[in-house]
DNA sequence: CTGAAAGCGCTTACAG
DNA sequence: CTGAAAGCGCTTACAG
């Protein structure tokens, strides 16, 4: 028995203590509990003083569902992942890991808590968090199919539902989106492998615009490409999700069409190094044969051997920022989408000047 | 707008629709509306199919903040995640990532909303969650001096708080815990390493029963030399935290000494990886010079070149299990500690006969 | 099977 | 600066 709970039995209590506990130990009424205990600047200090040690002596907390009721909000953000179904369950993207660390410290420094759910995109989700006030409002992360559900989108927004969203900032996007820059990403990576003397340069990923992301990085491939004069050859492209599963059998694919190439950009590290793998299967070098590059710059890329060129995305600032425009919208301030730099990062896996400089 | 706010809007409301707006539609009382939504089976078939109708034409959700100040619970699972306060804050352990994951997986399955908090060991989180009624149950996870902290656990015990614990499972702990057998991997992974012909076999971690966890993997390294016949060598540990920065650092320490070693048992992946790091800077080849092995598992693991030789601890298993016997606590049942299996998973780093097999 | 009543534990306008 | 009163939106024993 605690000594909360002593003080409490002396007084024959049983079970928690309320605000009508507190007032009662420190001679006030129970509303002045409360403004005590919210810091009203209405309560004198000396009644503060004694409502605060009545409370610690009984080990009283403010109960969250009460308090929650009568004041219409939650004091909680929800995190909604959303994960391909087709992907593999046991493993979470960890890229998204990173962001979801970096959203989780970002509402605590905030005061919110983070309530975590992973969601199938098909899913009616749209209002079991706001809707029944679980949450203040949502935070929307996946590389999810955006053209397909953004009717889920427009319902949030007809609904009144606060949210943010991590992914493509795209004109005439329902809400407020908060992305990297993927087309500046995807061309600096291009030109980069052509800096090296790649000349046929293939594109691991889904391309089309139901992978916004994907796709806003194949555009800057494309766009690169032309600067330098080189041609775009469709036979170089091949779909993958992000997955190191994806990204290994689009390899495969690709090297089974016959159509050489001298560098390969994955649209996702993760495809990046299932496509490593495949190559070093099919007696290919990276990067003697094959320069290769990522994006995202996970925690992986700069293990694996040789390590990844790739294109970092800072996700402590974009947890920051989720955040931060989410809380502007719950507040009732205006909030707009915007875009973050991205930062390339050149290491051995693409560098073919490298090439005989290590005994590897 | 939507359907249900044209709806509503017909009717004469604002705002959210309450059960009284859904008992108004339905032509019922509205006690009615709230038995028909929680299936009660008091409720006529007919009866419960024109309040559902109802309910999903004003897109009516019911106020979880309300259930659940009526119903005294919370549905909600909170997840404490400890850090030491030292470690590196932009990239939280990876081994805790895929628990975090599991477990968030876990809830949702049992229907529970997962709350998300990083806690310091020395913050007087006890009565945060619980106390407040933000949360039915509480899960402790992280590398943590549950010595020195061992009042808060018993705080949580006398207060009646719900928890499951992550970590050592020891004797004579407050409350319930689940771990895997740390004792059994440590020394699983230095007997290996004695047949792959070691006789200097150095350990990296953290060894007091500060970090006990850490300990038992200590524990079973030195049970595992005693049965070998080796002498334990005290200068052949070092202390290291869970990180990439300590392992390397412990590993520039023992170099320092001079005492000569054929083999690193680091007590976690991340200090394997840091401790890999810093052998190649010192001209040392692994597994060649300096067999190396982790614990954990964690992703990169099978990336690192060498491969990490390392103890597989199931996340998947351990999350289902720490939410199922929270569960059964808060639902007035008994739950023991138990420990899981854990599996040597041999790679590259601690083949010493590998040596030459492959041109590296 | 359904309704009228009470109450979960707070917060906040209102009155003093 | 403080208290009495009302009410947030449900759920559930009680009565019929």
């Amino acid at each position: 028995m605690c000594a909360a709970e002593r003080a409490r039995a002396a007084a024959g209590m049983k079970g928690k203590a309320t605000s009508f506990d507190i007032a009662h130990l420190a001679g006030v009424s129970q509303p002045t509990v409360s403004r005590a205990l919210r810091g009203s600047p209405l309560v004198s200090e000396e009644t503060r003083r004694r409502v605060q040690s009545a409370a610690e002596a009984l080990g009283y907390k403010v109960d969250k569902n009460a308090s929650n009721l009568r004041r219409q909000h939650s004091g909680t953000l929800a995190l909604l992942l959303f994960e391909d179904p087709t992907a593999d369950h046991s493993h979470i993207n960890p890229f998204f890991l990173s962001m979801l660390g970096s959203i989780t410290r970002a509402s605590a420094q905030q005061g919110y808590d983070l309530l975590i759910s992973f969601q199938q995109f098909s899913r009616d989700w749209h209002a079991d968090f706001a809707g029944c006030k679980k949450a203040d409002g949502i935070i929307l992360l996946g590389y999810g199919d955006y053209q397909s559900h953004r009717d889920k989108l427009e319902k949030l927004v007809a609904q009144g539902t606060r949210f943010v969203r991590w992914g493509a900032v795209l004109p005439g996007q329902p809400g407020v989106s908060i992305g990297c820059d993927n087309f500046l990403g995807g061309r600096m990576v291009t030109g980069h492998l052509v800096e090296q003397g790649c000349r046929r340069i293939a594109f691991l990923g889904d391309a089309t615009p139901h992978y916004p992301e994907f796709h806003e990085r194949y555009r800057g491939y494309v766009e690169a490409l032309r600067a330098a004069g080189l041609p775009v050859d469709e036979t170089l492209r091949a779909d993958a999700e992000s997955t190191e599963r994806a990204g290994y059998e689009a390899t495969k694919t690709l090297l089974a069409r016959d159509a050489a190439f001298d560098a390969l950009f994955a649209a996702s590290d993760l495809i990046a190094i299932g496509a490593m793998r495949a190559l070093v299967e099919h007696g290919l070098g990276v990067p003697r044969d094959v320069a290769l590059a990522g994006f995202d710059d996970i925690p992986v890329a700069s293990f694996v051997r040789p390590a990844l060129t790739t294109v970092l995305q800072d996700t402590g600032r974009a947890g920051e920022l989720l955040v931060d425009h989410l809380l502007r919208l719950i507040h009732g301030r205006s909030a707009e989408s915007m875009m973050l730099p991205v930062e390339l990062k050149v290491r051995q896996s693409s560098l073919r000047m490298m090439r005989g400089r290590r005994a590897r």
